[in-house]
DNA sequence: CCTACCGATCGGTAGG
DNA sequence: CCTACCGATCGGTAGG
């Protein structure tokens, strides 16, 4: 049969940049060196120059691409006409199970999108702001009132940062399954954002009584400042 | 007057430590060259190394002596006999006080331990780990039930996740304060965790009613086991 | 405490 | 005369 010359170059060019997401990931960009990339991908280096023209190019091929990802996992919650609270936690389902087989690139996208030029890095975040603003969105219709960006926003970064600092401390192959965080996750924020105005104190059964907040200290009324 | 020496000391080396946080926090580690550190902390390169032995023992001044604030701030909020929800709200009141004015050395404890030897990496994790001890002992005391490490550590990471992410989307001088999102992170988490066991579906006042969640999916029991 | 350097390794490309 | 590649080495710069 004929020679599959467009397999062996998509194969090559994954192998690349699945090497090169490892390796940026453990030792950074600026720490990894094109020959240790070509090595691990087993290539030579001249023949990585071929798929990608700089160091830079393999960077943005990664980061771009996983936001690429993140944002296709986003429309197609969205597209599933789901009610505010399922649409809410079909994203966060959505947003684990692509984290479990992604560290690499997510590790990636934290620390390096820095080296990238500064029309490559606006492009990638970009794409960003897409993704944090359809979460601030789906955000803002389970409650009514957090229609403004002022609120929703440090909401979703709030809530992005208890899935995205996972990268730190949770394992595939850990005791924690990803779809459990995906769960724990889900009802906290909930919970914790659904029943009562942040911050004023709302009627808990507690041993202990705690002080109730000043109503002028509302977190709530901060943010919406 | 005499010459201060030690005052002069003291002085470079804190400069010396400031450029280089700096430095590394926003090219990381690996794309820092000790030439760019000595400029920018206005000595010579050959002074930087009469500091400091090599590039890593700055590193290592930053993360151990970053941990080091850190562990002490634990320590003072732990040494006031504060009940358990009081304790909390003062842990996340110092941490987030903390991070307003250690944006670099922040970013750097989480992007450039990896950098370290052995030695030094172990020494700063191990810190690291008593930090988050600290406070998932004190998530413990908020709720009897989350006793086992099992439980009590993964919610440590998601509620540092809240605080830590900010290095990556909160400023100083931006519209939303420190102090105001400590209370916010408060509020989410204690509203989000002490009412009910997580996941299982709490009687809450909504207008879309949403499909009750399985008990067998419960995620405390998963989280359990 | 500086100028002047070193062994090595960097990202990227030459000839064939 | 293409493309797809290799072994070898380029000019500059890194940490020290």
């Amino acid at each position: 049969m004929a020679r599959t010359r467009g397999a062996s170059f998509d194969q090559q060019r994954a192998a690349i940049i699945e090497a090169a997401a490892r390796l940026f990931a453990a030792r950074s960009f600026a720490g990894t060196s094109t020959a240790q990339i070509a090595a691990a991908a087993g290539v030579s280096k001249p023949l990585l120059y071929h798929y990608y023209r700089d160091k830079e190019a393999l960077l943005f091929d990664i980061a771009d691409g996983y936001m690429d990802r993140l944002l296709a996992l986003v429309a197609a919650a969205s597209s599933q006409g789901l009610a505010p609270e399922a649409h809410f936690r079909a994203l966060l389902r959505a947003f684990m199970a692509e984290y479990r087989t992604s560290q690499d690139k997510h590790m990636v996208l934290v620390q390096d999108v820095k080296f990238l030029s500064s029309e490559r890095h606006a492009a990638v975040v970009a794409k960003q702001r897409a993704v944090v603003d359809a979460v601030a969105a789906a955000i803002g219709r389970l409650k009514p009132r957090f229609t403004r960006r002022a609120l929703r926003v440090p909401l979703a970064m709030i809530l992005f940062g208890m899935i995205n600092w996972t990268f730190t401390w949770l394992r595939p192959d850990g005791p924690l399954a990803y779809e459990d965080m995906a769960e724990v996750v889900t009802e906290l924020f909930l919970n914790g954002v659904l029943p009562a105005p942040l911050v004023q104190a709302a009627p808990r059964p507690r041993a202990k009584a705690a002080a109730p907040a000043p109503a002028g200290r509302s977190a709530e009324r901060r943010l919406a400042k």
